[in-house]
DNA sequence: CGGACGATTCTCT
DNA sequence: GAGAATCGTCCGG
């Protein structure tokens, strides 16, 4: 194992601040074709019981949302349209919050993320959040698992200079939730989604 | 069982 | 900036 896997005592942090600590982190994926990884440069998040952005707002439970009120690390994957997103699991046992991974800096398996995406430009492999999922072969077969206990895992990375944050993305019909300044992203970082 | 609805992306204009 | 692609989940009948 090249990478130094963070423990699931990493992610016992409120959501906001495990948001922002998630920033420079390595997201790997072991899968059959090879490994990729990337560092997490931009993330949001959603604090279920308050926050009407949230699938689990108000505590609203489904099937879907089930692995939110596990707890924290565990790996939320959401198909939208035709694409995969992946959370990152907050908070204690039955408290819905997770963090969405909205854009990675590539770092390794780059040949097999251009080969997936379909494209040769390395800043348009892993900036959005349906791309990095597709960049790195991250789909509903990972939900449920663990980052700290599975093939798809976050380890140690760098640590950000400075961290921007402004409203989330795509959320436009949540009313007052919609201006909630809970994006993250590492200042200056070229690989953030916009 | 049918219909509405996206935490998106890509392709034009 | 607008519109389409396209599909699982959720809810109402």
């Amino acid at each position: 194992m090249a990478y130094s896997i963070l423990p699931k005592e990493f992610y016992e942090l409120p959501t906001l601040d495990l948001a922002q600590k998630l920033l420079g982190c390595l997201l790997v994926k072991e899968s059959a074709d090879g490994v990729t990884s990337g560092y997490i440069v931009e993330t949001e998040a959603y604090k279920g019981p308050i926050d009407r952005a949230a699938h689990s707002f108000n505590y609203r439970r489904t099937k879907r949302t089930e692995i939110m009120y596990h707890s924290p690390g565990h790996i939320y994957t959401y198909v939208m349209h035709t694409h995969c997103l992946v959370n990152v699991v907050c908070e204690e046992v039955d408290q819905p919050e997770a963090v969405l991974i909205r854009a990675l800096e590539p770092v390794s398996g780059i040949d097999l993320m251009k080969q997936r995406r379909g494209t040769d430009n390395i800043k348009n492999l892993t900036n959005g959040p349906g791309k990095l999922t597709k960049a790195m072969n991250i789909t509903m077969t990972d939900y449920g698992n663990t980052f700290y206990a599975s093939s798809l895992y976050i380890a140690k990375g760098f640590s950000p200079e400075h961290i921007s944050s402004g409203p989330r993305i795509g959320i436009q019909n949540s009313g007052e939730a919609k201006d909630y300044p809970w994006r993250f992203w590492i200042s200056g970082n070229p690989y953030v989604s916009r």
